[in-house]
DNA sequence: CGTCAATTTGAAGAGGAATTCAAAACGGGA
DNA sequence: TCCCGTTTTGAATTCCTCTTCAAATTGACG
C-alpha cells in the first residue's frame, strides 16, 4: 500500500500530480486514473480527497498558476535596477524549453478558458497581476529617468505580457527557431523600442 | 434519416461539425456522439466516414487554420497601401469577440501542441506564414519609405503575430477592459513606434 | 502494547462511449 | 420504374471510466 499521509500532505501530493496528469493529457483529456497513478495511488484514494475530480483540476491549476506568480516576483525582489528588473523579468516570463512544465500548464488553459468562466477569470487574473508587475517596472524606471517611455506604461505592460505568453505557445508546440534564447531577443526588441533604454545584460 | 450526401458533401459537413464539436468540447474532451448530434447523423454514420475520430479532429483543425489564414490574405488582396494594409491585417488577425468560432478553434491548439507533434507542426506552420504576410507589408512599406522600421522586418513581424495571437486569447478568456477595440490599439501602439508611421486610418 | 479513527485498497456494479454489423433506406443510372 | 451500390441506422457487444463500499491497513495516541 503507499504511503499514509495525512489529509493536508496528502491534498498536496494530489495536487502536484494533477499538475503531471493535466500536462500529460490535456485539461480535457484527464482522469481520474491518471491522477491516480501519477500520485502513485489507486482511483479510490483520490476520491476520498476529492470526491470531485474537477475541482481538484481547478485547484492544481490555481496552485499552478500561483508558483508561477510567486516565482517571478521573488526574482524580481532581489534586484533594484530597472533595467536588470525588466531584463530578467521578460527571461522568467519565458519556459526554459519546449518541456517547461509550468508554462505547459498555463498553456493547458488557453482553451478552457474559452469554455469553463472560472478558468477565464483565473487567467485573467494572473494576466493582470503581470501586468502590473511589468507596469511598476517601467514607472520607476520612467521616474529614475533610465526609461523614456513611448506610450502608456499600461500599454506597454500589457504588450509585453502578451508577448511572453504568445512565445510561450511558440516554444512549447517546438518551432525550430525560436527557442527561449531567440524569444527573448524578440520581446526585448520591443522592450527597447518602448523604454528608449538599449537594456544591456 | 437525415439526408443522404455524397461521400465529399458528407466529409465536407463532418469537418464542420467537427470544429464546431471542439469548440464546444474542446479538443481533447470531443467525443463521436458530439460529432455525430453537430452533424444531425449518428456515431454509426460518422465512423463509416471516418474510422478514426482523431483523424477527422485533424482535419478539421488543419481545415479552420486554412480557412481562417485564406480569409487574412483576401482581404490584405484588396488593398495597396502598406498602411491600411497593416492596419487592416492587424484587426483581421484578432477575434470579434469572445465568441469568434475561428479563433477560438485555434485557441483549443494552443495546449494540444505541446503534446501532440502534429498539432505542433500545424500550428508553426501558422504562425511562419502569418509572420511572413506581416514582413511583405513591412518591407514593401519601407520600400516605399512609407514606414521606417526600427527593427528587422522578421522581428518586427513576429512580434505583430505574437501579439495577435495573445490578445486572441484574452478577448476569448472575456478580459474585462480588452476586447478587439482595445486590443487592436494596443498592437497598433507596437505597429506605429516599430514602424515610424502614425498608421492613421 | 492495544485501540481507534483515518486512510487506502480492491472488487463490484452502474453508466457511457466506442465499435461492429446486419438490415434498412436512399438515390443515381439503366 | 426498378435495380444496385452507397449511405445510414440502430441494436448488440465490448471496452473503459466513474462511483460505491466493505474490508484491510496504517499510524497516532493513550
Amino acid at each position: 500500500m503507499a504511503q499514509r499521509k495525512s489529509r493536508s500532505d496528502r491534498r498536496l501530493d494530489l495536487i502536484e500530480a494533477a499538475r503531471r496528469a493535466i500536462i500529460r493529457h490535456g485539461i480535457d483529456g484527464v482522469q481520474l486514473s491518471h491522477v491516480a497513478e501519477e500520485a502513485g495511488l489507486t482511483s479510490g484514494a483520490v476520491l476520498y480527497h476529492y470526491p470531485d475530480l474537477s475541482e481538484l483540476l481547478m485547484e492544481a491549476q490555481h496552485a499552478g498558476m500561483e508558483r508561477f506568480y510567486e516565482q517571478r516576483l521573488r526574482q524580481l525582489a532581489t534586484l533594484t535596477d530597472p533595467v536588470q528588473k525588466l531584463v530578467v523579468t521578460i527571461r522568467s516570463g519565458l519556459p526554459t524549453g519546449p518541456l517547461d512544465p509550468d508554462v505547459r500548464l498555463l498553456n493547458e488553459l488557453g482553451g478552457a478558458a474559452g469554455r469553463n468562466r472560472v478558468y477565464g477569470v483565473l487567467l485573467t487574473s494572473l494576466y493582470d497581476r503581470q501586468v502590473s508587475m511589468y507596469q511598476a517596472i517601467l514607472d520607476t524606471g520612467a521616474a529614475l529617468g533610465v526609461f523614456r517611455l513611448s506610450a502608456d506604461s499600461v500599454t506597454i505592460a500589457r504588450n509585453l505580457v502578451a508577448l511572453e505568453d504568445a512565445y510561450g505557445y511558440r516554444i512549447t508546440a517546438r518551432h525550430p527557431l525560436i527557442g527561449p534564447d531567440e524569444a527573448a531577443e524578440l520581446i526585448l526588441s520591443y522592450a527597447r523600442a518602448a523604454t528608449g533604454n538599449d537594456l544591456l545584460h
